[in-house]
RNA sequence: GGGCGGGUGGUGAAAUGGCAAACACGCAAGGUUUAGGACCUUGUGCCGCAAGGCUUGAGGGUUCAAGUCCCUCCCCGCCCACCA
């Protein structure tokens, strides 16, 4: 072991003496971005999933300062949200307390691992100074529209009483506490993030973000090109239109659906015979759960609306309407017409209701024979029973059907307006004043931020309404206009409000005028390299790029998209590969691990437990080995490395850990890095004397990934700069090539012999060397060679 | 049901179509210590005394050569989920 704890602080303390982190505005250095998602400051202290994500960004922005850029690589606090509030409401603490302690520990815990962060860019959320910026770009979002106040149905959940947008809600479960979510009609403020869809899609084309990233951000917009046709209500003047994305299988449609919460559906409650059926049926659903709805599987309910008829309007036939509970009210038209012949879930319904599948799409040409139905069809192929349009493809059929039926063009999408209000204390304000007289006024600019009131009590009201809407020194205000009385809007910003732009703010977190100053704004975005959390990948990402976006076409930043590439680290997970979790007490604290290891051990291990984008379990007994492997090198250090010696063997070796540790980083294959530094360390071990200058560029490879001791030895060597600021070592290609080497020998694909032989010997000169050899010989026997495979500089095959 | 990852030793895992298991953990034996989660050496996929044979979830195929490419299937993880 090695004085690990006494070196880590003495060179955390240099490091900051020397402000070798400090990104230079404006400096003509190329400028590099690294970004890693700033922690939410809970009040477990930093996790080792933090430890992974930090320093593997870490290991780049230590790399590209080596490689002459201008880094800036910054960190700050994600402190607004619920577990702080709940800590508030427990304990009657203030949330700017609690914020303040846990902010301070993962501060001392992010210094204590080492990590290059420019501290005097940290941001806040939680920092009037900050969040008046974030209601500022409220206020814009207002001013083009793009904000708005709605009276819709929300998920609430009833254990945190908040509003959960659909993103928050996992299998009908409010994301943070578990509870099951229930429908509740409110006043919500919406962000119409759906205007972005398109650019959302499209401009995925322009980054390099990883594949899954970009999949799962296609499928969560979720977009899908289809028509929308109305079908006519027999003896009503109401229409009732629904989307499809297969018009081409209108002429199967044989019954149609309307989802419980339709609005025509009470509107028709006097046509409807049997509407206490109906309404019971209703009543029924809307008291399910979603999780029922799930546990139901893949039964489908629903109800005839007797009385009614629809007629399809591409063969003029009658068909009945139902209602039924998977036809979901906040998709497309909230009403399908049923083709249960092409499609699985009106297959299902229609079987059970026996209701008729009339076949329209073959999949054989026109002139062979359909097969029989078993199930739903779903794929392309030739309608059939479609009048005028049989034997037409169903790809080409779609527009000409939509046509023929006077139905237009639509597109849909999953993705759906950003549900932005949220009933607690610790948010930010929403900046929004409700006056008698002038109905909806925006606080003025130049009065924000609108700060916090200070509260007694922080806990939400089950009618719904936020804490703030009793604090009524603050809720009573003049209006900004007519200056008679008004209200302010007491809901908040939920917690991806502050996370939306933050990346922009460490350009110029102090500034006072403005969210960024323009020049700085251009001289360091886009960010560079993002890393972070699969889990964010539908969420936060997908939020600050729309902000991102929307500020861009004010004006504001000066590119439109904010991340030229995006990666993602795999979870640390607990012992026996389960999440780790207080409750299930196999949470690793870091700070123990550096007080038993150092920082050193647990950088290097976090790089080589796996590969960097799978989940890993942690195994404390991996720490051992690294602990060895830094162990080591100490003790090479202190003994075996001498001036005025040279080594060839070494030297090669050397140039290919370069290129090997290089490569690795850049693809973030940190884990094969990692042990490329031990297999060359072994080849030290091997040697009685290292060459001082083979040793010297080994420690600044090794630097980033554990900066302390590098730094201590590069010191010791007799250097009197920090080894930070050492350029990166390029490697030589012609000393990557060996005069040598292991030719192998096979018969038949099958290994016979490995024959050291010159590089660069041609198929005849390997051919005669493999002939020789005795072992080959005998496989050979007296069969006769048919073919002769050759790999320069690798093997040769012979097929007999 | 859909999407995205995976399946290789006792464990974490490596492997531009070209020696499967690098590197590390663990284990075993020996050494050195004996306050050690210390250190060093050697060994370590399976069968076999050996020559040799077998081995990357299962089965087929392409190829001189397949963990890697193609087809069929099974299993596991994560995310989404009645999205018309």
């Amino acid at each position: 072991m090695y004085p690990f704890s006494k070196i880590e602080k003495k060179w955390q303390k240099r490091w900051d003496q020397l402000g070798s982190n400090k990104a230079q505005n404006f400096s003509k250095k190329p400028k590099y971005y690294a970004l890693v998602e700033f922690p939410y400051p809970s009040g477990d202290g930093l996790h080792t999933g933090h430890v992974r994500s930090y320093t593997a960004m870490d290991v780049i922005a230590r790399k590209r300062r080596m490689e002459g850029y201008n880094v800036l690589y910054p960190i700050g606090w994600d402190a607004f949200g619920l577990p702080t509030e709940n800590y508030a409401i427990k304990t009657g603490i203030h949330p700017k307390i609690v914020t303040r302690k846990n902010t301070d520990t993962f501060r001392r815990q992010l210094r204590a691992l080492g990590f290059s962060f420019d501290w005097d860019r940290e941001v806040n959320t939680t920092d009037p100074d900050y969040y008046k910026w974030t209601q500022w770009i409220f206020l814009q979002f207002y001013k083009k529209g793009l904000a708005y106040k709605a009276r819709m149905p929300i998920n609430w959940c009833p254990s945190c009483k908040i509003g959960l947008a659909n993103e928050e809600v996992i299998a009908g479960r409010c994301e943070r506490c578990g509870t099951v979510v229930e429908q509740k009609e409110k006043e919500q403020w919406l962000l119409r993030i759906t205007k972005y869809a398109d650019r959302l899609l499209d401009d995925l084309n322009t980054v390099d973000y990883l594949d899954k990233i970009k999949t799962q951000q296609v499928n969560w917009i979720g977009r899908s090109e289809g028509a929308e046709i109305e079908f006519s209500i027999k003896g009503c003047k109401d229409k009732i239109s629904v989307f499809t994305t297969r018009p081409d299988t209108l002429f199967g449609a044989t019954y149609m659906v309307l989802a419980p919460e339709h609005k025509l559906v009470a509107a028709m409650k006097n046509e409807i015979s049997n509407w206490r059926e109906v309404k019971s049926y209703i009543t029924k659903t809307s008291d399910k759960s979603e999780e029922e709805r799930i546990a139901e599987g893949k039964e489908k309910t629903g109800v005839e609306l007797k009385g009614i008829k629809a007629i399809n309007p591409a063969n003029k036939k009658e068909v009945p309407v139902f209602v039924a509970d998977y036809v979901l009210v906040s998709y497309g038209t909230g009403a399908i017409m049923a083709v249960p012949a092409h499609d699985r879930r009106d297959w299902e319904f229609a079987k059970k209701h026996k209701l008729p599948a009339v076949m329209v799409i073959c999949p054989n040409y026109p002139d062979k024979t359909c097969p029989v139905l078993r199930e739903a069809y779903v794929g392309d192929g030739f309608l059939v029973g479609s009048g005028k349009f049989d034997g037409t493809p169903s790809e080409k059929a779609k527009w000409e059907v939509t046509k023929f039926v006077g139905g237009r063009k639509r597109v849909q999408y999953h993705l759906r307006d950003w549900i932005f209000s949220r009933q607690h204390y610790w948010g930010e304000p929403i900046p929004i004043i409700f006056c008698a007289k002038c109905g909806e006024v925006p606080v003025p600019e130049k009065d924000l931020p609108v700060k916090l009131p200070e509260v007694k009590k922080y806990q939400p009201t089950s009618t719904g309404e936020s804490p703030l809407s009793s604090v009524k020194n603050w809720v009573n205000v003049k209006c900004p206009v007519c200056g008679g009385p008004a209200k302010r809007e007491t809901d908040t910003m939920p917690n991806w409000a502050g996370s939306s732009w933050y990346f922009l703010r460490y350009t110029d977190p102090d500034n006072k005028k403005v969210l960024a100053d323009p020049k700085k704004l251009k001289y360091w975005m886009p960010v560079d390299w993002y890393n972070g959390g699969m889990e964010h990948t539908t969420l936060h990402l997908l939020y600050s790029r729309f902000w991102n976006k929307f500020l861009y076409d004010i004006g504001v930043v000066p590119f439109s998209e904010p991340y030229k590439k995006r990666t993602s680290q795999g979870m640390v997970l607990g012992r026996g590969g389960e999440k780790m979790s207080k409750s299930k007490g196999n949470v690793v604290n870091p700070d123990s691990v550096v007080k038993t290891f150092g920082a050193d051990t647990l950088r290097l291990y976090e790089m080589f437990m796996g590969p960097f984008d799978q989940a890993i379990p942690w195994d404390e007994k991996g720490l051992n080995g690294c602990s060895r492997f830094l162990g080591r090198v100490w003790e090479m250090a202190q003994k075996r490395v001498a001036k005025k010696i040279t080594n060839p063997d070494l030297e090669r070796a050397l140039n290919k850990t370069v290129k090997k540790v290089g490569n690795d980083i850049e693809s973030m294959s940190f884990n094969t890095a990692v042990s490329a530094l031990m297999i060359f360390s072994n080849d030290c071990y091997r040697v009685e004397t290292i060459p001082l200058e083979v040793w010297k560029k080994f420690l600044i490879i090794l630097a980033p990934f554990a900066p302390h001791i590098t730094e201590e030895l590069w010191e010791r060597a007799g250097n009197k700069k920090s080894i930070n600021l050492e350029k990166w070592p390029v490697y030589n290609e012609k000393l990557l090539k060996e005069d040598k080497f292991e030719l192998l020998v096979q018969v038949n694909g099958r290994l016979r012999a490995v024959i050291l032989a010159k590089t660069g010997i041609n198929e005849d000169g390997a051919k005669d060397l493999a002939l020789r050899n005795e072992n080959v010989k005998t496989q050979l026997g007296t069969r006769r060679v048919k073919k002769v495979v050759f790999v320069p500089n690798r093997l040769i095959n012979f097929v007999v």
